[in-house]
DNA sequence: CACCATTAATTACAAAAAGTAACTATCTTC
DNA sequence: GAAGATAGTTACTTTTTGTAATTAATGGTG
């Protein structure tokens, strides 16, 4: 009988929120506005919006609002983000190593 | 604008389907049956099923079946499966490092 | 000043997935 | 053939997602 970490298991919760890693690879490569995140990812406005509150309220996403016309907004990640580099690197290398050709075009189901 | 590679697109949605991380941790603990992965993870034994079949599919747990009595079905990591245990000790060294004692009771909102 | 453009969201509503608890299947011993 | 054990499945409710239309703030144009 296996006794759950806590903290891993508070991690877990957030890496595995939809769309949280593609978040973060994103944000991995520099700064980003809200409406390039949106045409780099297959996610939409709504939930884009939601995640970014919630990875800014987890301290994970820092947002900077320029006022200029047209206002500009812009996402970075906080050090507690950039930290999680290894782990999107680890994915990206499983992934590699993993994942076939077939594999890509099917959903998990 | 940064393009997603199909490969960690695929990763990702593997390991962010709810349950996922954990169950693969479990397993990285060692062979488990359906019963004792149940009270291991707060998870119910409907979606325990799903997501155990799921990554069966994907080749990454593998289902062994002892005609005993009662009968007994194991549950173990293939090679891929076992391949993803730096992605997991990476999230665990994160979530040591970042995850704050106040954190630990808030869900992602 | 009325009106359009731009960015960054939010709202409303339908569809999909998750949570919960009760039920089924199979085999075995009594 | 009733009861107990393991490994699921079913039926039903709640929550989360996806999609598209709408709003808010700001400034420029005619």
């Amino acid at each position: 009988m296996e006794k759950l970490c806590p903290r891993f298991e508070k991690a877990m919760g957030l890496l595995s929120t939809r769309w949280v890693g593609l978040i973060l690879s994103d944000l991995l490569g520099g700064t980003k506005r809200f409406s390039e995140m949106e045409s780099d990812l297959p996610i939409s406005g709504r939930l884009l919006s939601d995640r970014l509150k919630m990875l800014e309220k987890e301290g994970i996403v820092e947002r900077n609002i320029y006022s200029e016309f047209p206002v500009r907004i812009e996402y970075s990640l906080s050090d507690k983000g950039r930290a999680l580099e290894p782990v999107i690197q680890e994915i990206q290398c499983w992934a590699d190593n993993h994942v076939t050709e077939e594999e890509l075009n099917t959903e998990c189901e």
